[in-house]
RNA sequence: GCGGCCGUAGCUCAGCAUGGUUAGAGCACCUGGUUGUGGUCCAGGAUGUCGCCGGUUCGAAUCCGGUCGGUCGCCCCA
């Protein structure tokens, strides 16, 4: 109620409540036998790191650090930060506890809240939730394939239908991505005087990003620009080619989107993202890479690692079909007068220890109103306990499907709702 | 962080341009018709600091300013 309470969430948080806070936890839950089922192990870290994790992980000429963290110092002059991504802190635990120097690849699967300060819209929030899962130790194209199909079996399940992008961003030689890099910094900066202002300042910084500018007068640039496909090392266009053939093999349907490019600094090799209809401008419903320098970055040893990170709340939108509707109670328990709200207590009690579910009218309404609180949980039973039933011990047993009724003993009402 | 639109009952919304009696509707909820039987029907009932603060005015849901929140687009991403 607005009149008592004058506090709101705030700005850009949100509050899970029924009916579709169930449907979340399904879907969560069938996320986690999903990544099971693989092999993932669940991994949980803090909900906020030291600032360099991020800094040195995600890259300070990417957005997200640059101008997206909450940010804060403790009460012992700490930089601390709000996990805004899951990647860099499930690698950070990794080194932190030698995980690598078992058998490799480590492969971790993560859940939980993230945190970006940034205009909230419709599936942009600031504190949102991802599902994400790490391969840390494998260079192998077969762990790319796997990563990737196992996200995109996840979100068909969910019921999205989703487009998977990928492309290839090679790594960071001069062979590769940074030649590839200086080629295209010298065509943005011929083109300098052509391009949107705000695209003229990445040049220097960030020159891939150039690529995902709505800009219109970038985009016409960008259309002649060179692309990293065109310009990978032998090894990493033999990766990406072995990615390419094992997806097909799984039957995974993509499209190499060559202008492809993530937000984040340390992905390398293979970048994918799956888009969906229904959001709006925020169709990224989630994304992941292949980040081999990751771990270095974080001072830890060299570890090729792939991941995804998943969008809940995006998913949830995207997802076809409304609210599933789900029974409340299987049993519903109508008791009249207070010896049969005792006696409603007790059965309700016992139905429950048995594994069935069931409930009773907790606000003493009448038959009439409790009739209709039954139908209301999809109960498929109502126990009528009035002055009779208490009389002759034998509760009325009612079909709420066929409007059937019989009368049996309480001690046998457990029985006769299993069938 | 920037720009457009919006903010009235739990939900969806009307009322606001031309300020004026106790602010409305539908759905949902509760009770009764049916002294103990639901999803239909009928009758009745409860619920709002008209987002918040301030200004103009004899008088503001209505006009003005600010603010908070949402939404769409940008930036960026999940």
């Amino acid at each position: 109620m607005t009149n008592t309470a004058s506090f709101r969430a705030p700005r850009g948080t949100y509050d899970r409540l029924p009916p579709g806070s169930r449907d979340w936890q399904k879907v969560v839950r069938e996320a986690e036998d999903l990544f099971g089922r693989a092999g993932y192990f669940p991994v949980d870290t803090p909900a906020f790191e030291h600032t360099e994790v991020f800094e040195r992980g995600v890259g300070e000429a990417s957005e997200v650090v640059g101008k997206q963290m909450y940010t804060f110092e403790d009460r012992g002059g700490r930089s601390l930060t709000l996990r805004p991504e899951g990647t860099a802190p499930v690698v950070r635990a990794v080194i932190e506890h030698g995980l690598q120097r078992g058998a490799l690849p480590v492969k971790l699967a993560y859940s939980g809240f993230m945190f970006r300060q940034e205009r909230p819209q419709k599936g942009r929030f600031r504190q949102f939730f991802q599902l994400g899962i790490e391969a840390i130790g494998s260079a192998s194209a077969l762990t790319d394939a796997e990563v990737i199909e196992i996200g995109h079996r996840f979100l068909r399940d969910a019921g999205v239908e989703p487009r998977l992008l990928v492309n290839s961003i090679g790594h960071s030689a001069e062979s590769c991505r940074r030649g590839y890099l200086r080629e295209l910094q010298g065509f943005l900066t011929d083109h300098s005087d052509e391009l949107a202002t705000d695209d003229r300042e990445r040049i220097g910084s960030n020159p891939l990003r150039t690529f995902d500018s709505k800009e219109a007068a970038t985009t016409s640039v960008m259309a002649d620009a060179p692309v990293v496909s065109d310009h990978l090392c032998a090894e990493c266009r033999a990766h990406f080619e072995l990615v390419q053939s094992y997806l097909t093999d799984l039957s995974v349907d993509y499209e190499i989107d060559t202008r492809l490019v993530r937000g984040l600094d340390y992905y390398t090799r293979t970048a994918f993202e799956w888009v969906a209809g229904g959001l709006g401008s925020q169709n990224a419903v989630g994304g992941g890479g292949r980040y081999d320098g990751l771990s270095e970055a974080l001072g830890g040893p060299s570890l090729p690692g792939i991941g995804f990170a998943i969008g809940m709340d995006r998913v949830m939108e995207a997802r076809s079909g409304g609210p599933d509707v789900d029974q409340t109670a299987r049993v519903y328990v109508v008791a009249l007068g207070d010896d049969a709200r005792r006696e409603g207590l007790m059965l309700v009690t016992s139905l429950r220890r048995a594994g069935i579910s069931a409930a009773q009218d907790l606000s003493e309404r009448g038959m009439k109103g409790q009739m209709k609180d039954a139908v209301r949980m999809g109960a498929d039973w109502a126990v009528i306990l009035g002055e009779k039933e208490m009389a002759s011990k034998r509760a009325t047993l009612k079909n709420l499907h066929t409007q059937d009724q019989e009368s049996v003993d309480f001690g046998s009402i457990e029985r006769a709702v299993r069938s």
